[in-house]
RNA sequence: GCCGAGGUGGCGGAAUCGGCAGACGCAACGGACUUAAAAUCCGUUGAGGCGUAAGCCUCGUGCGGGUUCAAUUCCCGCCCUCGGCACCA
């Protein structure tokens, strides 16, 4: 009986001392950077998810480990931020208090028995001032780039964690942490410029190696749109109303146009007859939240402005409505109203008896007609096809112009918590907005317990006197400190390049380590995180490469996002209470079985559903691996070395293509067929420990150190030299009679069709097929199958 | 609405380049061991039908068509589920 417990144990203690996975950052040879996603660390410990996303990153880090490589694989924790900080607050202790002991936890009780090969040396904690001194840093260097911006906007606030959120954090209308109704509110704020890079990363994801699922989200984020904006004139000013469409062929049936109420053109150009109405109107929009507000079943209102344009091309007179259905946020804030060809401006004018004006030919039963077409009732252009407007617009009239609209926003970076790094900038009375210099960082986030947010907007920062005063390094006055801290998104935006150079007091990262281990040769993590970390960490390696200091501009060269996982077929919640704890089954079950079955449970990439009732299979099957320990030392048998040789191709393509549940399988098919053997080599029961063992590190370190080994079993190599068993093989060859499987013939392998068939009309049970006719045609794929064709009665 | 992924036994899931559908596991049933149970081990298990039996036949990968000697896999048209985006002009 194998005793988990014990062998478990014995090796987590090995590994803790002798710590056989710290790479020589320096001199390592094969350098292969492994990265999984750091955790948040929280009182209430890694969950399983979690669990399944390091461990199925873990075998991956082993498996390269025995194909030689000098595998890196730190970790590190994710301290600051809202998740963290609202945990506190809730708990009623402080973060600064409760943070260490949660990340103790995660350290010693959890992440320390997993058998992880974590270097530890090289753990970082975004919370300390000796990392987020460096973010600080960082903020600086964007600064002096011209990437980072304080200015006055409109933002998402959410209510219930007092501070504003990044457009990515905003779902749905709700707070991604705590789902709270976010509103917006106009405020100064600090942003970061990622819409400059809005072409590069959605260009760069045909260059990296990663989930199509994940490019995929975030090609639809950064939402690039290709239209054209047109210039109306506006009677009797000489200002111009620019519109964006995307269907500028389209441009004859304009009717009307419609600027977004917020528009600040509609103050100067609404009629005086028609003001009081529409700041009636104003204020019925200010009441809608969001979410009301660009519901997309919302019937349209809006108001006209007493005002008209100019059609460019007719110099038809357009009045110019407001409505509620144009977003100022997005185009020019202003679109033009063909409702002939357009849902909203066609349900629009038909509310407020506007003309219909049919421009792309179809019959007037199919308006709102929004496919492109022939062109009719356009001048000159009558008889065109909408592409060719389209794609010629700008060269047609100097008042049409070629534009790219993304979906993509700034990065808006402040947040009014505690939590966080200071943002290290300076408001003087002289000077203005002033820099922290860089010897005087980091920014320390003062320690006291007055840091509740209060939702002024402004951080618990502000009533901090001490902190808020500073001298100005311009002109020697006083000045205002910055009271937000930055985005928890912005420490984890640049975590893996701290991880090569973790002690570093002079620099972030140091660049000959960097050049040695990054980018990232492989990434693994949760697809919620594409708009995210994914897409802030891009932008951030972009921005450093721009600025010089780093060589690459994509961060990870390979990445995997890895399924959910479910309980029993239903959704984990704390609410339901069907919650899984990892640590409950390092007792009942052990370690290796929870990460076999992990894997097992489902495709990695997938997802999968967490029973314990697999759970128990799979502690059977490493019950039944340490049995083969216990049998006579012998030769083994042909037919174990050559399921052996198939087991390890098969092994090897589920590492390789990340289906890490069809290499159990394999492996379980293995064993199961081992279990009528009189004898087995030591070397062959090694050689399965080593394919077990990115799987399972504990009972396969057990039997290799068994069998004479020395150190883990992780510094020998992955089994090697059984094809030539395979090649002894016989080959079993389906037979088909037009096309149905109606038997199977054993034959040497490489055989010819000529041989093929003379055991085939040796099978009294295969030629009772083709009594009385001729075979018409066969079809033969050596090794594979053969097709009898008959020909008919 | 648009974009993407997917739909395979009672269940989780396999099937690498168009070539034996259902690997592996769960559950269920039958058996061995046991005073009994648990644990463990062995066997059966897609559906329907034929046969005393060895065995055999038909159907079967969401639905309807097509290409092919051969389709879970390729093509066309639908349905459904999940994920992303969404009054985006």
């Amino acid at each position: 009986m194998y005793d988990f417990r014990a062998i478990e144990k014995k090796w987590q203690d090995i590994y803790a001392a002798e710590e056989p996975f710290r790479i020589d950052l320096e001199g390592a040879k094969k350098p292969f950077y492994n990265l999984m996603m750091f955790p948040y660390p929280s009182a209430s410990g890694l969950h399983i998810g979690n669990m399944f996303s390091f461990i199925g990153s873990d075998v991956y880090g082993r498996y390269m480990k025995l194909l030689g490589y000098d595998v890196f694989e730190p970790i590190g924790f994710d301290a600051f931020g809202i998740h963290s900080e609202n945990y506190a607050l809730k708990t009623g202790r402080h973060p600064a208090e409760l943070t260490p002991e949660s990340i103790r936890f995660f350290r010693e009780e959890q992440l320390k028995k997993i058998g992880a090969i974590y270097d530890w040396r090289s753990e970082v904690n975004t919370s300390a001032p000796e990392y987020y001194r460096w973010t600080q840093w960082i903020f600086l260097k964007l600064f002096e780039a011209g990437l980072a911006e304080k200015r006055e906007s409109e933002v998402n606030w959410c209510p219930s964690c007092k501070t504003v959120l990044a457009d990515e954090q905003v779902i749905e209308g709700q707070c991604e942490r705590c789902n709270a109704t976010i509103v917006k509110k106009t405020m100064s704020q600090w942003f970061f410029k990622i819409t400059k890079y809005a072409d590069r990363l959605l260009e760069n994801l045909e260059k990296i190696d990663w989930t199509e699922i994940t490019k995929n989200i975030q090609k639809s984020w950064i939402g690039r749109s290709k239209g054209t904006t047109i210039s109306f004139p506006i009677e009797s000013t000489d200002e111009q109303i620019e519109v964006f469409t995307t269907r500028a062929d389209t441009v004859f049936g304009v009717t009307f146009l419609t600027l977004a109420p917020e528009h600040p053109l509609v103050e100067r150009i609404v009629q005086e007859e028609r003001r009081e109405a529409y700041q009636e109107f104003l204020s019925q929009v200010a009441k809608m939240d969001d979410a009301t507000r660009t519901s997309i079943s919302r019937s349209k209102t809006g108001i006209f402005t007493g005002a008209y344009a100019r059609h460019p091309f007719t110099n038809e007179k357009i009045p110019i409505w407001v409505g509620d259905y144009v977003l100022y946020a997005y185009g020019t804030g202003a679109v033009m109203g063909v409702p002939a060809h357009d849902e909203r401006d066609f349900l629009f004018a038909k509310k407020y008896d506007l003309t219909i004006r049919k421009v792309i030919a179809c019959s007037d039963d199919q308006l709102p007609y929004t496919e492109k077409g022939e062109m009719v009732h356009s001048g000159e252009y009558s008889g065109w096809a909408s592409e060719r407007f389209i794609s010629q617009a700008e060269t047609l009239a100097p008042f049409l112009k070629s534009k790219v609209q993304y979906h993509l926003h700034d990065w808006c970076l402040s947040r009014q918590r505690y939590w966080g790094p200071p943002i290290p900038m300076l408001y003087c009375e002289n000077c203005g907005t002033v820099p922290v210099p860089e010897k005087d960082l980091p920014v320390l986030l003062p320690v006291t317990d007055d840091y509740i947010p209060d939702g002024s907007g402004l951080s618990p920062l502000a009533r901090h006197e001490a902190f808020l005063w500073a001298t100005c390094p311009v002109c020697g006055g006083k000045a205002r400190r910055e009271t937000d801290v930055s985005d928890n998104f912005f420490d984890s935006a640049w975590y893996f390049l701290r991880y090569v150079s973790p002690d570093d007091s002079k620099k972030a990262f140091n660049s000959e380590r960097v050049q040695k281990w990054l980018p990232v040769d492989m990434y693994v993590g949760g697809n919620e995180h594409a708009n995210l970390h994914l897409m802030y960490a891009r932008f951030i390696t972009m921005a450093l490469h721009d600025i010089g200091l780093l060589p690459f501009e994509e961060p990870f060269t390979k990445f995997r996002g890895h399924g959910m996982i479910i309980k029993d077929g239903q959704k984990m919640s704390k609410s339901k209470g069907n919650t899984v704890n990892p640590n409950d089954y390092f007792e009942t079950h052990g370690v290796d079985t929870l990460r076999t079955y992990l894997m097992f449970m489902g495709n990695f990439l997938e997802g999968g559903d967490f029973r314990e009732s697999g759970l128990d299979a799979v502690k059977r099957f490493i019950g039944r691996v340490w049995d083969l320990t216990a049998l006579p030392s012998g030769p083994s048998s042909l037919k174990a070395k050559i399921k052996m040789a198939e087991t390890i191709k098969r092994v090897q393509f589920a590492f390789e293509n990340i289906k890490y549940n069809t290499g159990v399988a394999a492996l379980m098919e293995l064993v199961n067929s081992l279990q009528d053997e009189q004898a087995l080599e030591p070397s062959l029961i090694v050689d399965i420990a080593r394919l077990l063992a990115p799987y399972a590190p504990f009972i396969s370190e057990e039997i290799h150190a068994m069998y004479g080994g020395k150190g883990t079993i992780l510094n020998t190599r992955f089994p090697t030299g059984y094809d030539v068993y395979l090649e002894q093989a016989l080959a079993e060859i389906p037979v088909q009679i037009n096309g149905k499987l109606r038997g199977k013939i054993t034959i040497a392998q490489n055989a010819t069709q000529e041989q093929v068939m003379e055991k085939v009309l040796e099978d009294g049970r295969l030629t009772a097929y083709f009594q009385g006719r001729e075979v018409k045609k066969v079809i033969y794929l050596q090794d594979k199958i053969i097709n009898l064709i008959l020909g008919s009665m």
